[in-house]
DNA sequence: ATAAATACCAAGTAAAATACTTGGTAATTG
DNA sequence: CAATTACCAAGTATTTTACTTGGTATTTAT
């Protein structure tokens, strides 16, 4: 279980996807590209990853773009990670269990034991749960606002 | 807060020093070297960080070496961690409080609460109590057998 | 006094991982 | 049929990690 801005990005990404779950609309990579400030190339590596993982579906052509493939209080928030980034080698001694006689093998259980932790607190965490908080409804809605207002100048601030 | 290898050498080195706590003798890097088959050279850079955060204590010439500066029971693996690994910046938004408007603040809450679950959790595992698991202590014993059985061969692997 | 063993120090380099970019093709809609 | 989108396969640039190199300073044993 690594972190990385690329999780990050998937994270933010979905939960662009998890705000506009109502609508009919897709929401294109562009649309989230502007909100990240990120390339929409790079977002396309990461929704193939998403979509690989059956998280995503995506549909071409104008008015495309992608949408949630189950509802957002089924997806957690290691879902999301685990699709995208690399999962990390937190033993070091590649989870063999027959490493009784190796130096790694004194602190295993260290490691797995920390690395469960990490991964049931982040599978605990619903997108769902996220979207709902008055916090980021209100920070939907500002920049829901904010891109009418500035729908052609391009350069908008998602949060 | 990041794990890497150097992390992990310096629990496991961390480890070696308070398995010989009892003893009057210091640890040297080299017995520490042989034990995880890493350079001296590179263990030098790591005990230089631990000792700057207060861990251990070096002593210079023939029969110097290290030993921890406190008892192992009050030594904490996220101590040990912090000390050696530059901290990650889980929030993107380097931690700044008025990120009201930006991206990253939608999840900034998430990354700050996985980041103080994990800080925490290493937190309560102390050096003392690891050691004191019967796994560590066979090991251990094993490994001194060995030290005496092999010692001028200079090849001992640690674990 | 000197040689050996250690810690201590400041750079550098090599390798791996991460974060992208570039340059396309395929499907869908107005 | 032109625009808009997803989809795909490479490549490159940057950063981080994992080390190495080449020294100096102390301490101990002989």
């Amino acid at each position: 279980m690594k972190l990385t801005t690329k999780g990050r990005y998937a994270v933010t990404a979905m939960m662009d996807l998890a705000l506009h779950e109502t609508d009919k609309r897709r929401v294109a990579l562009k649309s989230i590209a502007d909100h990240q400030e990120i390339s929409v190339a790079y977002l396309e590596q990461i929704f193939a990853k998403l979509k690989a993982n059956g998280l995503v579906r995506g549909t071409r052509g104008p008015n495309g773009g992608y949408r949630l493939s189950k509802p957002a209080r089924n997806i957690s928030i290691f879902e999301i990670i685990d699709a995208v980034d690399e999962p990390i080698d937190v033993t070091r001694c590649h989870g063999r269990k027959d490493c009784q006689d190796g130096e790694v093998c004194l602190t295993h259980e260290l490691w797995t034991d920390l690395s469960h932790q990490i991964s049931s607190f982040l599978d605990q965490l619903k997108l769902g749960d996220i979207v709902k908080t008055p916090r980021v409804r209100a920070v939907a809605e500002r920049q829901s606002m904010r891109c009418a207002e500035t729908k052609h100048t391009q350069r908008v601030s998602f949060s």
